[in-house]
DNA sequence: AAGTAGATCAACCGCCAAGGG
DNA sequence: ACCCTTGGCGGTTGATCTACT
């Protein structure tokens, strides 16, 4: 076990220099995580200098808190983070950017930290691997009109495969997808909303429109683009149409962001985007949002769930004509 | 079986703001 | 008004785990 007498914050105020220099770092034992906890359990929390001292922990009062918030507190959640969660941090980065303690308090029992982790190792891991810059537009794009939208289908997917349901239908009036873990809700009313214990977290302007999953087709369409295919969905009538994501500024227009290209467009890759069902969805969409144990894993090639050369190549090369 | 690379995540660091003396 | 302590936050590190060769 490390334990260094390092004072880093070269604060000549201590008031006990040889405490400081018995601190301990590093990896947490379980005598010490039992005392914290004991401690706490008859003291309650606060002061955290003081606690540490009294409790007789020879650790700062700041890691004190940083153990108890982050993984002794009994309300803290362990394990995967659900495709709720996955949807819901989506949704409040692209609001709020990297304020993970706020992103934090809408996913209950999940830490400042662990949403930190997730986004860096799973999401920034993709822009590297796409070769963007992770706040790029393209990259905000891939993430807003594929993976979130791909998320809700998986959502719907996993709630269609627990239950007796065999016609799965996103439409204006049906299916709410409820998370009883942590009180998530996901609606698909004709304003899809997120809302966490009752409370209002978001409307998804692009994920607005109804579309039958099990009648969804992807075909190879003379007005694709690159002969690559575009997604034609079915919509509640019998009208089909292909269903693109258009490249808006959001700040300006925020809820343009859905819009069905005249078969004579010609879009860009970042222009055009297909649905969760189409073009890149199966090989981009959750590559690293896949979580063994969902439902659907259990269903599916796994050719859908990591990117492969081909699609890493296509993709890189429509971004590169994107900035040029 | 051993070595290596990549992924994960607990823990630390440095900065900042709030509050009290 | 200033100084000091404390707690909170985002960024970063490094130990450990896992997958692959």
């Amino acid at each position: 076990m490390d334990v260094k007498g390092r004072n880093n914050n070269n604060n000549n105020v201590m008031s006990c220099e040889d405490d400081e220099m018995d601190l301990r770092r590093g990896p947490w034992t379980v005598d010490e995580d039992l005392t914290l906890m004991n401690y706490i359990a008859t003291h309650g929390e606060g002061r955290w200098n003081t606690l540490a001292n009294l409790a007789g922990l020879k650790r700062s009062g700041k890691s004190c808190r940083l153990r108890w918030l982050n993984y002794l507190r009994p309300d803290v959640r362990r394990g995967n983070i659900t495709l709720e969660e996955q949807l819901l941090i989506l949704e409040l980065h692209a609001r709020w950017g990297n304020r993970w303690s706020k992103i934090a308090q809408f996913l209950p029992g999940r830490t400042d930290n662990e949403i930190k982790n997730y986004w860096r190792t799973r999401v920034q891991k993709l822009a590297k691997q796409l070769k963007c810059d992770v706040n790029s537009k393209q990259f905000k794009d891939t993430m807003r009109y594929l993976w979130m939208p791909r998320l809700v289908e998986r959502i719907q997917a996993a709630s269609a495969a627990t239950s007796t349901t065999t016609k799965t239908t996103v439409n204006n009036t049906t299916s709410n997808y409820i998370n009883n873990n942590n009180g998530l809700k996901v609606t698909m009313g004709s304003t899809p909303t997120i809302t966490m214990n009752n409370e209002f977290v978001s409307s998804q302007p692009h994920i607005t429109q109804s579309y039958t999953l099990e009648n969804s087709n992807t075909t190879t369409s003379s007005d694709s683009f690159e002969n690559h295919k575009v997604s034609t969905i079915s919509d509640l009538g019998d009208n089909n149409y292909n269903y693109y994501y258009t490249n808006v500024d959001n700040k300006n227009n925020p809820n343009s962001n859905l819009d069905y290209c005249q078969p004579s467009h010609q879009p860009s890759f970042s222009d055009c985007i297909t649905s969760p069902s189409g073009l890149f969805s199966q090989e981009l969409a959750d590559f690293q949002f896949m979580e063994p144990n969902t439902p659907w894993m259990q269903n599916e090639n796994s050719s859908d769930i990591f990117w492969n050369d081909e699609t890493m190549l296509f993709l890189e090369q429509q971004l590169m004509n994107d900035t040029m």
